[in-house]
DNA sequence: TATTGTTATACTCTATAACTATA
DNA sequence: TATAGTTATAGAGTATAACAATA
């Protein structure tokens, strides 16, 4: 199953910007606003869609962003690892690091523990790029969230911190 | 872009019990684990997955469950209105509409006010149907979220309901 | 002329199975 | 015999365009 769900199903044309009828919408259909799946979905879609059209100038989306920051660790992953962190199908992380090392920013190094496992650590210039993003993301974040303060912001990254995971 | 996102790309064999090195991985990993964006959608993977899992046995599932309860609604919406409110395409309301409509679920009324558009009505057994759905929805939100107290899981609703929506 | 719902279809993403190379 | 990565492909979901009915 995919953590970085619906980052190619999103419509990027309408990820910025006002729609018409959105408060009109929001005071009428009041069935689902208390719901906390509805507004996890609902606000990750939000998120998913200002994430990558944030990123696009990078040439990066929200899963390739995921994987080149997991490639800077200071342990690098495995693919195998990468899969199971992103709950990514093995074969979407081939796709993912093929685009990546084309790119240049991860290479592909062989586990000197376990020569059939690939380690992915991140190039200079894909360090590079992702603090980049990070700096895009950031500020992709502020506008996203700024309905919230930045106590909220923490209170939320915190709350969802502790449910994230299984635990 | 649709926000009942990924709920129909879960691999529903393991939404629920433990995988074997959670808590490994996590603590390995932490290149990700205070972005937002990745919490968020980590969040959302694990509460479609639970929801999807907890609706099965009502033939129900993330994206009819919503459109089933607007269709509750005091001044029920029309698909244009399910459509925008879910960001799901206007073709992929009518599908689900079809489904719950052959389930006899909810029922499709002409609007009065523009013979153009339907009108998405509850019946007395879709509103049957949709107050089970809830308990089930409770019962798997206590377990997803059992990591948070009462008062945490209602920050998280309350943070969550000032940031899912376009402001 | 624009909009609602509908249909058909192209496109994209996901999941499965088979293969190789190591263990 | 089991596991990491790869490949090809089947399966599922999403998006687009064209249509009829109505505004």
């Amino acid at each position: 199953m995919s953590i970085i769900v619906s980052g190619y199903h999103l419509t990027m044309t309408e990820a910025s910007g006002a729609e018409e009828s959105r408060t009109t919408e929001r005071a009428g259909r009041a069935a689902l606003d208390g719901d906390l799946s509805f507004l996890l979905a609902r606000a990750t879609a939000r998120s998913m869609a200002e994430g990558n059209a944030a990123l696009a100038p990078l040439g990066l989306r929200a899963r390739s962003y995921a994987v080149l920051a997991l490639a800077t660790d200071a342990v690098p992953p495995t693919q195998r690892e990468i899969a199971e962190y992103l709950r990514l199908d093995p074969s979407q992380v081939v796709a993912t690091v093929d685009e990546l090392e084309q790119a240049a920013l991860v290479s592909r190094e062989t586990a000197p523990a376990d020569r059939r496992a690939n380690v992915i650590v991140a190039t200079d210039s894909g360090r590079e790029v992702l603090r980049r993003a990070r700096v895009l993301l950031d500020a992709s974040e502020r506008v996203l969230h700024a309905q919230l303060s930045d106590a909220e912001r923490e209170s939320l990254t915190r709350l969802l911190g502790k449910t994230a995971f299984d635990p």
